[in-house]
DNA sequence: CGGGGCCTTGACGGATGTCAATCGCGGTGG
DNA sequence: CCACCGCGATTGACATCCGTCAAGGCCCCG
């Protein structure tokens, strides 16, 4: 549910897509991928890095949607424009894949149809798991459940060290709190026992068992 | 944002689908129309009435996903089994599809599975501006968008009466409230002059522009 | 060594949850 | 027809959690 879609494991990751070589692009930390009411004419497969997807308000307010990670496609969800900003959080690369492209593919081949269709049918239990963590949890259940979420998503990472790379004000534009809520749980979980934060960017887990019965993390993840 | 999926004017409405004559089925109030983890093998139009969709946790806390209006396709987001509870709020009937036959079709005819993927886009765009509305607005603001999204839905109702078949608690498990901060935020609209409760399972709404102004409207339709 | 983010921690206030009492209405039975 | 009952809604008092404001620490980089 961090993810905006995990395509391993699908027709697209497997098929023979038009993606031989496919165009990809690099993204610098803070660069922007695509803007709100551009013309969503483009998929983009995270390859390496992160990605936020958020939308912004007339007051300021800041929404982060998700954060994808290498697997995730972003722009699925989309009509004709985007409706939600995307940057990277630290250096990224991504396929550029033309919707164009991908849309007469799924007129040819009705299978893939099928399969997106599942995709999206993710996509929407994830967004709606996301209302549940946002609606129904405390702050430190919110932190709790982000980390495992984190956890379960990081690749060839050692046992129970997780990679942090985005801020506390990402976090908490994440989770719909604000930094010092974020932080101080981080700190309660801390002294908890719980995780260690060996060095900056870095969480490490000493009792996942106890963090996951926090989170409850049997919701936000699929 | 209310509802699953409005089908009208898409291609599912209008194309000649396997639904020359469907089964038809009745759903009394509080009566289950489906269980998590049933095999999502159906899908339900709402012909008549209200449904309710949510998911139950451990602890006893419930959310309300969504309130199925007619109109609204209920299982579309959904894999090999229902990821939600739903039942009936007041006497409704829903039009029955067998997924089966709808997938068949896909397979059949391309574009109909285009349109399906526009439909699923379309509730993503919705079940991400419900983790907006939920994390991002206060209670008054909640209840405020609340009540402009049911009026911006009911059919064949005068002016600015709106009916509210569902209960405080219906709406504060929707909104991720309690029952008693709903009922002081109705109260303060009414005592704002902003709405009125003729009786009791009805709202009129005396000034629909403040009404939206609380709401913020812009987020939570589509 | 100094500066600027970012993070942490503390104090405080306000919004919302919790607990509890009461109201109002509709149904039921006397 | 009226009294009683029960459920949902309302309202009040209080507690708690989280946001706001503010100060200080840590770390990287100049």
């Amino acid at each position: 549910m961090l993810s905006a879609l995990a395509i391993e494991n699908t027709a697209y990751a497997s098929a023979p897509m038009p993606s031989r070589d496919p165009a990809i692009r690099t993204v610098r930390p803070h660069e922007p991928l695509l803007f709100e009411g551009d013309d969503a004419d483009h998929l983009y497969e995270v390859i390496e890095g992160v990605i936020r997807v958020y939308k912004l308000f007339q007051d300021g307010r800041r929404q982060i949607i998700s954060f994808a990670f290498p697997g995730d496609v972003i722009g699925l969800g989309q009509g004709d424009t985007y409706s939600y900003d995307c940057d990277a959080v630290v250096f990224s690369r991504v396929r550029v894949i033309p919707k164009g492209d991908l849309m007469r593919m799924v007129r040819e081949r009705a299978d893939l149809g099928e399969k997106m269709l599942e995709m999206a049918a993710r996509e929407i239990s994830a967004a709606q798991n996301l209302s549940i963590v946002l609606c129904r949890k405390s702050a430190i259940e919110k932190v709790a459940n982000f980390l495992c979420a984190l956890a379960d998503r990081r690749r060839s990472t050692a046992a129970d060290v997780v990679g942090v790379p985005m801020t506390r004000l990402d976090i908490a534009d994440y989770l719909g709190l604000t930094i010092e809520t974020v932080s101080r749980n981080i700190s309660k979980l801390r002294s908890m026992g719980i995780i260690s934060l060996p060095r900056s960017g870095v969480v490490a887990i000493n009792d996942m068992q106890r963090l996951r019965r926090i989170g409850d993390c049997d919701v936000g993840l699929h």
